[in-house]
DNA sequence: CTGGTTGCAAACTTTTTGCAGCGTC
DNA sequence: GACGCTGCAAAAAGTTTGCAACCAG
């Protein structure tokens, strides 16, 4: 089932509708190759549609979040970032503290971790990833 | 070395004075039994001294976390919150995305996870520890 | 039609900054 | 005494809310 009727089948189970702004949201974050802010959502919506609000993109994302399809984090820079759960692989970030940028691993890769905690703790760590900050390779050598 | 010491160090290395208000905020660091927000450090600093203002406290924990005596991170909420690293031993932390708690787990519990990332991302993890999202046990029952 | 949704504008929260006076070293 | 630091106030940044018009089902 492709994202798009995922989408539909969620809203209508809850009574609500499927708009043109939300397509237009759930498609930019199709396109994103990196998790993006709430402002760069915005702007790329912007460029499709010039009379679409923030504060829809914002109502959005809180809508798609509870749906699952969007997990929103806060890598430790204070900044809060949003990114498409739907079809890719469920995965860790590792995001380095002083570029910013963030790596991927594939949830599969920490499975004893996440055992673990579940073991010892009772812990379940979220199904939709996990961020983890650090320093990135490149970021050690400078 | 106490603690004070340290941060009298810290502070005389980079030609930084130690102020009543230094002092003051690290103080309140030392109490907390849980990691807090800008507001509530700044709310227990109040409640000793009437005129220290936000602004110092932002500017306060900002130089603290420099100094590598605070650790500031995000779990997920939105909600930022700071907490002391200096005596206790590092340690990762578990927040509950229903409960807003937060479990404490010894960084060496999780060494083979980091030894993990660094030899197979060359990615070096907070020496401050981690913050993982997650349920804890009381709210999976619930 | 009906009620969920939107754009707009304004409010709100959290954090940052400019600056003159103060206090540490 | 020099210069880093502070309180105050105001600005900036990020996010939320109220409301009348709008539009998907």
């Amino acid at each position: 089932m492709s994202c798009e009727k995922l989408l539909r089948d969620y809203l209508r189970k809850r009574g609500l509708r499927l708009t043109h702004q939300r397509e237009l949201v759930l498609s930019v974050l199709h396109e994103l190759e990196a998790p993006a802010t709430a402002e760069e959502i915005f702007a790329r919506v912007r460029t499709r549609s010039q009379n679409v609000d923030i504060s829809t993109v914002y109502r959005t994302l809180e809508l798609f979040q509870e749906l699952r399809l969007v997990s929103g984090f806060d890598a430790g820079d204070g900044i809060r970032r949003y990114e498409h759960l739907g079809v890719a692989a469920p995965h860790h970030h590792l995001v380095c503290q002083t570029c910013g940028k963030s790596l991927s691993v594939p949830l599969a890769e920490l499975a004893s971790l996440t055992a673990y905690l579940a073991e010892t703790y009772h812990f379940t760590t979220d199904p939709g990833g996990l961020t983890l900050s650090g320093v990135c390779a490149t970021c050690q050598k400078a």
